[in-house]
DNA sequence: TGGATAATGATAATACAATATCATTATCGC
DNA sequence: GCGATAATGATATTGTATTATCATTATCCA
C-alpha cells in the first residue's frame, strides 16, 4: 500500500462526503459510483491498512459490524437510528461518568451510543 | 424446554452465582462445577430458551460475543475491566443524554459501556 | 517509455460463534 | 415403576464477515 490508486482514493472520498460512519458494504457501494468495478477485497485491503495508518478510525457498535470513519475528529459519540439503521456523530458528551464508578473501580474510558429517531425517518 | 433439569438449574444458578454478565463460555465453566459432563450446546439452547422467556437478557457490548444476565434489575449500564476482560453492572445513569441529540433528532434510548479498572486488578 | 512490482478483482479459503443432527439419557404424568 | 417424549451431549454443519490466493492490471521511478 505505497502507491495511489483510483480504488484508494475513491475509499477516503466516500468516507468523506458520507460524513458518517460506514460498513464495510457501505463503502463499497458509494465507491462503486466512482470505480464501478471495485471489489469487496480491495475495500476490506484499503481499510485495514488506512486504520493501520491512522487514516481512519473503527466504530464498533453494540451487535453490529464494524464501521469506519474518517479520523481526526477527536472524542464524540455515536447515533444510530432505529428506523434506517444508519450510523451519525454525536460531538457533544455528558459529563460526570467517573463518578458512575462503584467503589474501587477506576474509570478510563466510556463508550456511548443514542438510539432513536434521524432527522429524515 | 418444559421439563425441570438439572443442567437448566445450574446455568441459573451460574448466572446468579456470578452476580455480572457472562458468555456463552463462561457460563459453560461455572455450570461444569454442578455438572461436569454438560455440553457447549445445551449451554446455548437453554440461555436462548432463557432469553424468549424473559428470564435473562442478552449484554451485548462493541465487539464482544454476547453475554447473558438474569433480567429485573432495571435499566443499568455496564463497566467492563481493561485488565479481566470481566462486565459488571453499574446501576446508576447520567441523566441529560436527550440533550445531546442534533437538530431534528429524537432519542428514545441509550447504551453506555465504561472501560476501566476494576477492583481486583 | 519500460519494467519492476505493488495493487486489484474474482473467488476460494478461513475463522468461529451458533445451530442442527441424532443416538442416548432423564423427566414426569400415569 | 413405566413409557412417551423432552432434553442432553458429542459432533457435524451452517452462516457470514473477513482474509488469502493468484493471475492480471496499473503505478511510478530510472
Amino acid at each position: 500500500m505505497e502507491r495511489s490508486t483510483i480504488q484508494r482514493s475513491a475509499i477516503h472520498d466516500a468516507l468523506k462526503r458520507a460524513g458518517r460512519p460506514l460498513l464495510a458494504l457501505e463503502v463499497l457501494e458509494l465507491a462503486c459510483e466512482t470505480v464501478p468495478r471495485i471489489g469487496i477485497a480491495t475495500i476490506y485491503r484499503n481499510l485495514k491498512t488506512m486504520v493501520d495508518e491512522g487514516l481512519l478510525r473503527q466504530v464498533v457498535l453494540p451487535g453490529e459490524n464494524p464501521r469506519f470513519e474518517l479520523s481526526g475528529h477527536g472524542h464524540h459519540h455515536h447515533f444510530q437510528c432505529k428506523t434506517c439503521q444508519k450510523v451519525f456523530d454525536i460531538h457533544s458528551c455528558p459529563t460526570d461518568l467517573a463518578a458512575l464508578a462503584p467503589k474501587g473501580f477506576t474509570i478510563e474510558d466510556h463508550d456511548l451510543t443514542l438510539y432513536g429517531r434521524c432527522k429524515n425517518c
